[in-house]
Formats: C-alpha cells, sequence, structure tokens
DNA sequence: ATGGTGATTGTTCAC
DNA sequence: GTGAACAATCACCAT
C-alpha cells in the first residue's frame, strides 16, 4: 500500500515524528528502563534540515553503523532474490530481521569494519574541525591560497588479516 | 526537477 | 548518563 506516503505534502518532517511515533510504543519499554530522570533538553542539535542548508562538503558524515555495513551487503543479495521489490522498506525490515538472527561472531566482522571506519571518521572530522577553525582565524585572510588542506592522504597499508 | 519519505539498528554528538 | 537525531538506499509523489 502506497497510500500512506499519500499526503507527505502536509509537512514533511512530520512523517518522521509518526514514524518515530510508531516506534516509539517499542522503544517505550526500553526506554522507562534507561530513564527515570528526564534529560532537561536546553536545545537539541540543530535540525537535520539545518543541517543539510549548510550543506557543508567537508563535514564527514557519521560512520556507518555495523548493521549499516551489514546492510549494504543483504541490499545487494536482497534485490538480487527481489529484484521486483522497490523500496527502502522492505530491505529495512528484512535487514533488520535477519541482523537480529545474527550473532556475536557473525556480526564481528561487521562491527570490525564499522570501528575501522570510525577510525577514518576521526580524521575525517579532525580534518574538518581544524578546516573550520582555519577558516575563521584566517578570516581575514585574502590569500587562502597560501595552503590548502589536503583531503588526500591516503595510507593504502590496508590489509586485514584474521586468522583465529 | 528536486527533494523528502519510508524502515532498519547502531553509533555519535551534545547537554 | 541519557535522549535524540542521523547514517544509506531507491523508487516514487508532491510541490
Amino acid at each position: 500500500m502506497k497510500d500512506s506516503k499519500a499526503r507527505k505534502g502536509d509537512s514533511a518532517v512530520s512523517k518522521k515524528e509518526v514514524k518515530k511515533a510508531s516506534k516509539n510504543e517499542e522503544k517505550e519499554v526500553k526506554r522507562k528502563k534507561l530513564t527515570s530522570v528526564k534529560v532537561q533538553k536546553p536545545n537539541k542539535r540543530p535540525n537535520r534540515k539545518e543541517r543539510k542548508a549548510k550543506k557543508d562538503p567537508n563535514q564527514p558524515k557519521r560512520p556507518p553503523t555495523p548493521f549499516f555495513v551489514f546492510l549494504e551487503e543483504f541490499r545487494k543479495t536482497y534485490k538480487e532474490e527481489h529484484p521486483n521489490v522497490k523500496g527502502v522498506a522492505a530491505v529495512g525490515k528484512a535487514g533488520g530481521d535477519k541482523w537480529k538472527g545474527l550473532t556475536d561472531a557473525e556480526k564481528a566482522p561487521y562491527i570490525a569494519k564499522a570501528s575501522q571506519r570510525k577510525i577514518d571518521y576521526d580524521k575525517s572530522m579532525a580534518a574538518y574541525k581544524q578546516k573550520q577553525d582555519d577558516e575563521e582565524g584566517s578570516a581575514e585572510e585574502s590569500d587562502k591560497s597560501n595552503l590548502e588542506i589536503n583531503d588526500e592522504e591516503e595510507s593504502e597499508d590496508e590489509e586485514e588479516d584474521e586468522d583465529d
């Protein structure tokens, strides 16, 4: 049923909220366990829309979670078995279901990769922040051509040899 | 034409 | 410490 997306024009973002509302029921259970203390939220992170508004090409996106790493591979397989299935939701649900079926050992490789991804993210983030600082520091500096940050410093010594 | 949404879970950030 | 948003993906619909 695609009717669900009948009217998104109402308010784009609200759609997500509705979605989360559904999950809220499920999460509510575990949420209750965690908190008792309601954290005052002075101001949460800027709206994601606002983020896009900035559209900082330099800002590194968050590294994929192990689940996402697994999902990327799972998507390919899923699409091969279900080429007719169009829609991310189907793969998402299927992937999530299977993911829960995996054991830590099976998830291990995905987690390992995700961890490494985070390392790379840290580097990108450091460079990103540095650049941000640099721009501010040399804001008055017209000749920025002076120094360019090398976005590419690839260390090709990435070899994973897992020998149990 | 463009972008926003839908679904999954994990990670990350900020207060 | 906890809450909340965001990370990819792909086709489709509304503005």
